[in-house]
DNA sequence: GTGGTCTAGACCACG
DNA sequence: GTGGTCTAGACCACT
């Protein structure tokens, strides 16, 4: 279900907070959904428990999902936990980021924008009426 | 003309690398435009020499900008040197990080639209109709 | 100057986590100095590495300090991170924690209520005037 | 009567063991009286007979109850079990860690004191003028 | 079984 | 030298 890509140039266990984050804001991973235990989605990536626990540790404290010891980790209710002006700024590193990654890749504009047009479609059909709180 | 912003999460390499990039992407530096030497730049941006030519090694690898022995640095004509399954390779490996960055701060689909049509918008201006070679 | 407590029953990360947040917070450390590199601090506190680093990721996740590789780990300009919702509802957990925390110690209400007016008074000391960004 | 909160980051005996305590503490319980027994306890909770006899256990080691064989549990009389030494050091790690939670969300020496009193008043008033032994 | 913490030691990227 | 990532393996707390 999840995948790790070697040739990716992300980190490992950043490939992991950012493939769940996804599931999550898509929807597939729907609040109070159990995620894989630590140990289990360590051992189907094939990578450390450790690799594992950074990630899920990372998307605790940006709220996504909450650990109880002894029994699982769990996709919490979405809240919005950044102010306005931090969020704001966000977005534009990431764009900034984004496009300073892929500038140099010789698409034209048309093409980058056809190409975002088609994820935020993807992103748009399961995900039909997101919730404002 | 070049920034090097202390504050900026990106290597000091790196951000020369995208500043540079992003200027003959956008056709403010063109084909043939000389470029400071490695030492007037490091002067210039008061970064060590090696941080310099390591972003100028890049670049070269890169295809973007060539050096003439004795002469200078020069951007180069634009050529295709990797290949389109590399270049989207790149290019969704990108994308998926920025949504998966963006998503989580609960921004919709629409918001996101329209954000990176500011953005696209922008970069047109400066780069009316450039190269589908 | 940072003391680790092998009695307190925090984990030692979080020791390390607080006792800097405080420093930030009092204006002991001010924004742009620099802390003691990773490995220097673990060696002075006799614990491994990677402790030291996770404490650092986790201030660094909060916006209290940044980190520029093979530069240094630098406290940063405070800014207001969370929404308003999220500061309140921290600081009532924090509060219900607290109070959880201590409240099987025997202390009565005006016991404790000294003790925090003495902590609060520290800070204000050190403390004059709190920028509000 | 009793919460369990599956939000709540403690573990669950631990919400027992706090959710007593401060029942105690603040005289709604007072000594003598008696408590569910361990099995109705757990069924009123829906959690397991293990996790409230874990609790039982904590806070009958504290010296907050005790229980007589055949006839249930009660509230004890309190008795000093801690010394004051590490009472105090006690309430200095939870106090850091309070503070260190707190300052950095960027509350004001003003603010905190104001919650930190709110909180107070509302347990002096279930908690008259108790114990100053 | 679950997650959380810590250690030891390796390798990489950056300046 | 700096910080960041990953592995391997240990121990603890909780259910």
């Amino acid at each position: 279900m999840l995948q790790i890509a070697t040739g990716d140039p992300r980190p490992i266990f950043r490939q992991i907070v950012d493939g769940i984050a996804m599931k999550i804001a898509t929807g597939v991973l729907e609040p109070g959904a159990r995620l894989p235990s630590v140990r289990a989605l360590a051992m189907q990536l094939t990578v450390n428990a450790n690799t594992v626990a950074k990630a899920y540790a990372e998307l605790t404290a940006q709220g996504m999902i909450e650990s109880r010891k002894g029994v699982g980790v769990f996709v919490s209710t979405p809240r919005q936990t950044l102010s306005d002006i931090e969020r704001n700024r966000r977005l534009e590193s990431a764009l900034e980021r984004f496009l300073a990654d892929i500038i140099s890749l010789g698409f034209s504009p048309e093409e980058i924008h056809e190409r975002v047009e088609d994820a935020l479609g993807r992103l748009r059909e399961n995900h039909p009426s997101r919730r404002k709180d």
